[in-house]
DNA sequence: CATATACGCCTAGAACAGCTAGGCGTCAAG
DNA sequence: CTTGACGCCTAGCTGTTCTAGGCGTATATG
């Protein structure tokens, strides 16, 4: 029986990797990065997810990108919120306000 | 481009099911109904996702089930919580608040 | 009387997100 | 020279959920 080592919510990962973006351009690698470090260690993006996840909000519109070097001149592809994204984000963070109220609601019901 | 109507974390499901079985034995028809109302309709659980939910929380230990009747004299197969199953509720609703804090630190997070 | 609706259980199949586990190339440090 | 960080990627598995059916009984409604 395993235990689940790496938690996270799925569903919540666009929304998460949307919020980043929108801070400012970025790219892929640094993208895990900050969502690592924000959350104090406590969510980790594997890469087998991220970058699937990248091209799924690329592909949708939600996402723009462009290659461009980092400031250790390396190349790498910076992506940056449409305002389509910017919409999508709002209605995603919307949406988990409701979402996290309403299992708030269930777990607090004692009776 | 439709919009999401059936809003649900993947995940969250198991927990929400323990948590209302945890108020007293119940059986799977009146646990959707359950939680539809405390969410004051906002979760709606269906069928397809509720019993095999509940099939998988049965052969985990953490639900025990027994066939008796309702109220209305109709038979139905009632659950109630295993030791095992309290633990895990707690633990799910522990990951949970460390969860959703992760998340509201970095939605939160403005530059 | 017929038939619809609520009750109450179930399953098979598809869809989809995320993880594992690889791969590639470059550069700096030891 | 080899390890590790940087930075990108993919194929394939697993697991949860939804869709869309099915079954049987009771009660209400036309």
């Amino acid at each position: 029986m395993p235990e689940d080592k790496s938690e996270f919510l799925k569903g919540t990962l666009d929304m998460l990797i949307l919020k980043i973006v929108a801070l400012g351009p970025i790219h892929g690698y640094a993208i895990s990065q900050r969502i690592q470090q924000i959350s104090r260690d406590f969510f980790q993006v594997q890469q087998g997810s991220l970058y699937p996840a990248l091209h799924r909000l690329e592909n949708r519109g939600l996402l723009g990108a462009e290659w461009r070097a980092t400031e250790t001149g390396r190349e790498a592809k910076f992506y940056s919120l449409t305002k389509k994204g910017r919409k999508q984000l709002d209605a995603e963070m919307a949406s988990w306000e409701r979402i996290s109220d309403a299992v708030a609601l269930i777990l607090r019901t004692a009776e």
